[in-house]
DNA sequence: TGTACATCAGTGAACGCGCGTTCACTGATGTAC
DNA sequence: TGTACATCAGTGAACGCGCGTTCACTGATGTAC
């Protein structure tokens, strides 16, 4: 065993790896804290050394997602505005792969259920994780038919995780697909009507 | 204890709306068979001899609560059609209220993450009742933007659960409200747009 | 350089508890004669 | 009308099990002198 801060928080960081990976496929209340300890290579007393609950865990393992997945997010897309960024953005989401493989897909679909009934702790998590996504669409992607383009972009972000939420909730079935490619297209839609707006020099208020 | 299918039938559904009330409280795994039973005035016990185990009463539940609510959902609205009937269908749903009563709200917020990880039997469940509901959208708003009435209408009502859940799990802090209003713009922007289109004869695809 | 002591990350057994499911049973209701 | 029997919805104790959390402990690492 070694010693010191550093290792502590080495040990802190495989424990929230392990959390992330047992949550996207069990679900918080799935996912129980001597599985979680196993796999991150520890025994289950340890646990309380890093964190104060299972409760707390959940809300530090939403931090970290947002923290760690930005770049996949939004990385390589620097060179697009507007439509044409957002839909790289909506198709890098949303697509069979995140939604077929639970183990590295998007933990939040897995976890929102439980966070409506979870500590606060847990919802102001990801909340800052939403938000901070939602600014960083709304800087790359303008209002459309008046509604501003913070609010475009906080809805683009929901519908995002909402759909995916649904579409795993449906897997197996015909209609997954089908809820994959409507949310695609009618996102992405309304990314071409701004477009075409500007370019017809149609104005909406 | 009374005698007869009709009584035993009865029984069913005092199991399956107190097995609602409490999905909607606690989740799925936070719902106990033992705790159901308790609502419906019953003991535990009794649960086998009316569903074959608590995966097939998820099922069961959902499949009833879509039973249960067209009219609640669709009620009321029938001399509205186009944007209109969207605007009302939309606001109806994504409210204050629905979010903040979990006792009486919409249960599947609650479930849809459980849903995913659960039996293939809930999952058609719900595929038909969203499915059902996309016809009843479809058959009432038109296509936009090139995007058909019938994907129009199931990513509507993907989003329209979808946001709600994403309230439901950030509820209590600003970005909550904000996230509902957010989605009712947008999704209503949309239906202003086709208006506004057929109202100037322009034609979008 | 060597020895004694302090630190503390991680162990593993134990705690009380609630879970889903099974099953022998009870007792009110219905039917046969 | 009265009696004996069949039905079966619902009871309640028990099953094995895994849960979140606590805590006395171990033993490798670091520090003091």
């Amino acid at each position: 065993m070694r010693y010191g801060p550093e290792h502590k928080q080495a040990t802190r960081e495989r424990i929230l790896t392990a959390a992330e990976n047992l949550f996207r496929r069990q679900g918080f209340e799935g996912a129980s804290v001597e599985r979680v300890m196993r796999a991150a290579g520890l025994t289950v007393g340890g646990f309380y050394a890093h964190f104060t609950s299972k409760d707390s865990l959940l809300a530090e393992s939403v931090r970290a997602f947002f923290q760690h997945n930005g770049e996949r997010w939004l990385g390589g897309l620097e060179e697009l505005r507007g439509s044409e960024w957002l839909s790289h953005f909506v198709r890098r989401y949303l697509n069979r792969n995140i939604r077929d493989n639970m183990e590295t897909g998007c933990v939040l679909p897995s976890i929102v259920s439980d966070l409506a009934r979870g500590t606060p702790e847990g919802r102001e998590a990801f909340a800052e994780g939403i938000d901070g996504l939602a600014r960083e669409v709304a800087a790359r992607v303008p209002g459309l038919d008046g509604v501003t383009a913070r609010k475009r972009a906080l809805a683009t972000v929901t519908f995002l995780v909402g759909s995916m939420t649904l579409a795993r909730a449906t897997k197996g079935l015909p209609l997954s697909d089908e809820i994959l490619e409507a949310a695609r297209e009618v996102l992405i839609a309304d990314g071409k009507s701004v477009e075409a707006a500007s370019v017809k020099g149609k104005t909406s208020h």
